[in-house]
DNA sequence: ACTATCATATATCAATTCGATATAGTCAAT
DNA sequence: ATTGACTATATCGAATTGATATATGATAGT
C-alpha cells in the first residue's frame, strides 16, 4: 500500500491536514499497523489533490503558516473503496532491531541483553497502555477518526486494537516466563566456557 | 540498523553468498523481524568488502554464474560487536496492509472482512509452523545459522523464535474468540442502516 | 515433447520512501 | 533567558524496495 492510498484512508474519517494525517500514523488510529512520514505524506497530498481525489481549503492563520484542510472528494471516496476491494494485501512485515540484536545475546554481555529485553517490555507496555479498543485513538480526540460521525467507535478500529493489545500482552507475558531462563542459559554458557 | 550492519550479523553464522543471505531475511533466521532485498544487500556486500569488513573468495561452478562466497574479517566481526554495544535500537515496526483494510470493515461487503480475517490467521498460522523454538532455521539447514559451531542452536535464537511463535498464538486466539462477534457487529449495523 | 515455473546466483536501476533539515511562530518550563 | 516541545508546510539527499536482465538446471504440468 503506498503512502497515496494511506492518506485516502485517513481521510476516510474526515478532514485532516497533512500533519495531522502523520499524526494518525505516528501516534493515533494507525500508529502501530502502518508508518509514513511528512516527506511522503506531503508530496501524496499533491499527487491526489493534482488526480482530483482529494480538495483542500486553505485557512490563514495569525502569525502561523496556512492551514491546508485536506478532504475526500466523491471520485477519492470511490477510488478508496475500490482499492479496497482489488487490492491483494501485502504480507505483514515487522521490523525488530531489538529482536535482531537478541539473536547474537551469546556474543554481547549479558547486563546488555537483560537491558534489551527490558526496553522491548516497556515498549510493549506504553503501547498496550496507548491502545484502548473502546477507544481507538486515545491521543488528542479532537478529530473524530476510528469512529463514526454519531461518536461510536468503528467495529473494525476496535477488532485491531483488541488484536494488538493481545499481542503485547502475549509478549510481556512470554517475558515474563522466560527472560529469566535465557539469562541463566547464558550465564551458564559462559562459566562453562572459561 | 541498515542493511550492512544486517549483512555483517547474517555473516555472524558463518560464510555465506548475497543469494544466501537474502534467504536468511526471506525464509530462515531472521525472516520474521527483519527485511532486507537483494537490490540492497549486494551494493552492501560491495561496500563492507570496499572497507575491508568483508572478503569473498570467488567460486566458479559449471555453467553457472560465479559464486561469491563471503566472509567476516576480524575487523568485520570486531565492528558489528561495537555496533551492537552502541546501537540504541530503533522502534519496532509493525505494517500489515490487513490490518490497515480491516479498519476500514464496515465500508466494505462482510464476505471481505471475512476473507481477510482469515488470510491474517492463515498466515500466522502457516508463520507459526515456520518457526520452530528448538530449531530456529527451520528450511535448508545447510548453512548452519542459528546455531553454534557445535550445532547447538543459540539461546537468543531460541528465545526470539520463542517469542515470535507466542505472538503467533495470540493472534491466532484473539481471531478465534472475536472474529465472529465482529461479523455479527457488522451485520447488525448494516440491518440497522436499511 | 513442450512449456511453465522455480531455484540458484549476481547485478542494476527507476520509483518510492525515509529521515533530516529549513522556516516560523507559540507556549511552557527551567 | 533559553531550551525544548508543538503546530504546520515543504524540500531534498540517501537508503531501500521491487522489478528486471542474464544464464542455466531441475522439476512438474499439459
Amino acid at each position: 500500500m503506498d503512502v497515496r492510498t494511506l492518506c485516502l484512508g485517513a481521510l476516510m474519517g474526515g478532514e485532516a491536514t497533512g500533519y495531522e494525517i502523520r499524526k494518525m500514523f505516528e501516534d493515533g488510529t494507525f500508529s502501530h499497523f502502518q508508518i509514513a512520514s511528512l516527506g511522503s505524506i506531503y508530496p501524496a497530498l499533491t499527487k491526489l489533490t493534482q488526480d482530483g481525489l482529494v480538495t483542500f481549503v486553505e485557512h490563514e492563520q495569525e502569525n502561523r503558516p496556512d492551514k491546508k484542510i485536506y478532504q475526500l472528494t466523491q471520485e477519492g471516496r470511490r477510488t478508496f473503496l475500490r482499492t479496497l476491494l482489488q487490492t491483494r494485501p501485502a504480507e505483514d512485515r515487522y521490523r525488530s532491531d531489538i529482536l535482531f540484536m537478541l539473536t547474537f545475546a551469546e556474543e554481547m554481555p549479558i547486563e546488555l541483553t537483560e537491558a534489551l529485553i527490558d526496553e522491548f517490555a516497556a515498549r510493549h507496555e506504553m503501547m498496550s497502555m496507548q491502545i484502548d479498543p473502546e477507544n481507538p485513538d486515545k491521543p488528542a480526540p479532537q478529530t473524530s477518526h476510528g469512529r463514526d460521525e454519531d461518536g461510536t467507535p468503528k467495529p473494525g478500529c476496535c477488532f485491531v486494537a483488541g488484536l494488538g493489545q493481545a499481542m503485547c500482552e502475549a509478549t510481556l507475558k512470554f517475558i515474563r516466563e522466560n527472560k529469566q531462563g535465557l539469562l541463566d542459559e547464558l550465564r551458564n554458557r559462559k562459566a562453562n566456557k572459561s
